[in-house]
DNA sequence: TTGTATGCGTTATCAC
DNA sequence: GTGATAACGCATACAA
């Protein structure tokens, strides 16, 4: 702070009142009579008088202020679920505090100490793909502070948390592919210490399975980094070679997608008519590249407004979500697009 | 706050002495004896003792907390900017609160009050489009309250700001489509009422003088809304017609040149080689689109770093930016791909 | 209808 | 070396 800020006492000492009278007729206390009601907030209006929200924190033991842990802002999805938690803080009268970890542990640790310094009524959470035991929260949780886990799951039992089916995400969309005569299926993978990556996996290979199709463990190939490169050199090693050449992708991402299509357009492969490709995620760009990318459109608006919802919630004690612990998965939306449609 | 946090208070009465000689104890305050001092740090270890950064920011009238206001989180650029923003606040143990105005005056007002009683120590703002006076910034500037203005600048005298080299930028693009050999270049530009708009335009204006051509009013076409519907349907329009058909565009913006992208495939002109064409921004999506898009790229992270280094020197009064205001002009750089490149 | 006293957690000031 | 006290801004239990 730094303005010269006008207070109770400034708004009392003027008016030769007690600070206890202005606090209470600035919220319409009864029993402050009409014309001390009246002087006080003409006052309070003309110092434009703004009630510190620390020194409320302090004395209520509540700030209106919740953390946010994301690994990375700059990502179509979690900008949108963070888009989403501010809409919602907002309207609700909280602030919202953000720290991305960069997918760093120590990261989350100390910005989860820094948050709790100050006095976050709550934490959203989305850890870090180094994040493999979760002692930092589950402390917490112990101790009944309020926290929801979105996108990415804890092993924690109970843990409140909102996701989206990626079982069923990649089941339909391998299920698309198949229903378009497409048959050796390749999976690039995520890293596969995250369960929607295992999740993701699954929804693949139970598509295959009802297909009567056997799994193929050499063409499910894991993309941990994410990033274009990986997925470019990953996809032009497995298609250059004629003999035995699968005729689709199925990406756990919509970069990694677009990687490989790079790669199979390098190789002067069509798409659809030779592979057949679809993503996940339904980045902004994957309507806009050529041809247009199929992708499994997660509702990260949603997402994060149910979470910060359930968190809300838990904050105010509406519900008991320690007696009924909540799962949300929110549905997927396959989205067909030209990259997968070959009849 | 929520759990039964450890005082200062706490450790003083479990070891039988003083709240002050805990404190000082704490902080390696010299006059404190060195068993009460390792007495003191290892119980507040056993408890786990975090200082109340509420209580702090009551006491010392600083929060270590800036806000920082946004027209939208879900834009490639903001977030990069925020991310720049928030790595360097982080490791100079300040915290971010985040506020988006979804474009709207009265948004960013109401946000800016809650921060303000929220006691932030500074304030970084990107203004939204609503946004046409500055009084609710000039009034906190005059009260010497920390502000750094970013991408947007506002009209007020003496505003720190940091903002991207769109005149050159704008010049620099179609220059090089100039030199390519495009003659008739469109100019898809932004809303007028916005500062960066007038400079693309003006770099714009410049190439095309320096070229010795004269300017066409009706091939500068305001796409305000900045999606790609609106680029489509002015695009389709102005190249449906044979006759005196322009021959690129230089779009302000990545996403309106992806609806011009595809206005023009839907009307089979080939792009380089019929219709050349340059975005701005350089959105995640642009590298990867068909042919990859020639954009002018902001370095938005450095924006962020830039604006928040600014920011925490006029806190800290390292530096006095009212005798000596700042403008930071970051240069853009133009990303030549196949989209403008015919010879 | 209004005022007084106290405390939220911390630290600066003065005292011993 | 250490302790008592006051203050940051506000709300509230208790008095009057």
């Amino acid at each position: 702070m730094k303005l010269g800020q006008a207070t109770i006492k400034d708004i009392a000492r003027e008016l030769n009142v007690s600070s206890s009278t202005v606090s209470r007729a600035l919220k319409d206390y009864p029993g402050i009579s009409d014309e001390t009601k009246r002087r006080v907030k003409e006052l309070a209006d003309k110092l434009n008088y703004r009630p510190n929200a620390v020194a409320l924190s302090l004395r209520k033991s509540k700030s209106f202020t919740i953390g946010v842990i994301i690994p990375e802002v700059v990502h179509f999805f979690f900008s949108t679920v963070i888009s989403g938690i501010e809409e919602v803080a907002f309207s609700n009268g909280y602030n919202v505090i953000l720290c991305q970890t960069n997918e760093r542990l120590d990261r989350e640790k100390s910005s989860i100490d820094t948050m709790l310094s100050n006095q976050i009524d709550g934490l959203l959470v989305s850890f870090s793909k180094e994040t493999t035991e979760f002692d930092h929260f589950s402390k917490l949780m112990d101790l009944d502070f309020p926290i929801v886990f979105f996108d990415r799951l804890p092993e924690i039992p109970n843990a409140v948390n909102v996701t989206v089916n990626d079982f069923e995400g990649a089941y339909q969309a391998v299920k698309h592919l198949l229903e378009q005569g497409y048959k050796r299926i390749v999976h690039l993978a995520g890293p596969s210490n995250l369960a929607i990556s295992k999740k993701r996996k699954e929804g693949y290979l139970k598509a295959l399975a009802e297909a009567g199709i056997e799994a193929d463990e050499s063409l499910i190939i894991e993309c941990p980094g994410g990033n274009e490169k990986e997925s470019f050199d990953v996809t032009k090693q497995l298609f250059e070679n004629e003999k035995n050449r699968p005729d689709a992708i199925f990406a756990h991402h919509d970069i990694v997608a677009a990687g490989a299509m790079m790669a199979l357009k390098s190789l002067d492969l069509r798409i659809p008519e030779d592979v057949g490709l679809v993503g996940y995620s339904n980045w902004q760009f994957s309507s806009m590249i050529d041809p247009p990318l199929s992708t499994v459109s997660q509702p990260g608006f949603k997402i994060g407004e149910t979470a910060i919802t359930m968190l809300l919630e838990m904050i105010d004690k509406k519900r008991d979500y320690k007696s009924e612990p909540v799962q949300v998965v929110l549905d997927t939306e396959l989205l067909v697009r030209k990259s997968s449609v070959r009849i």
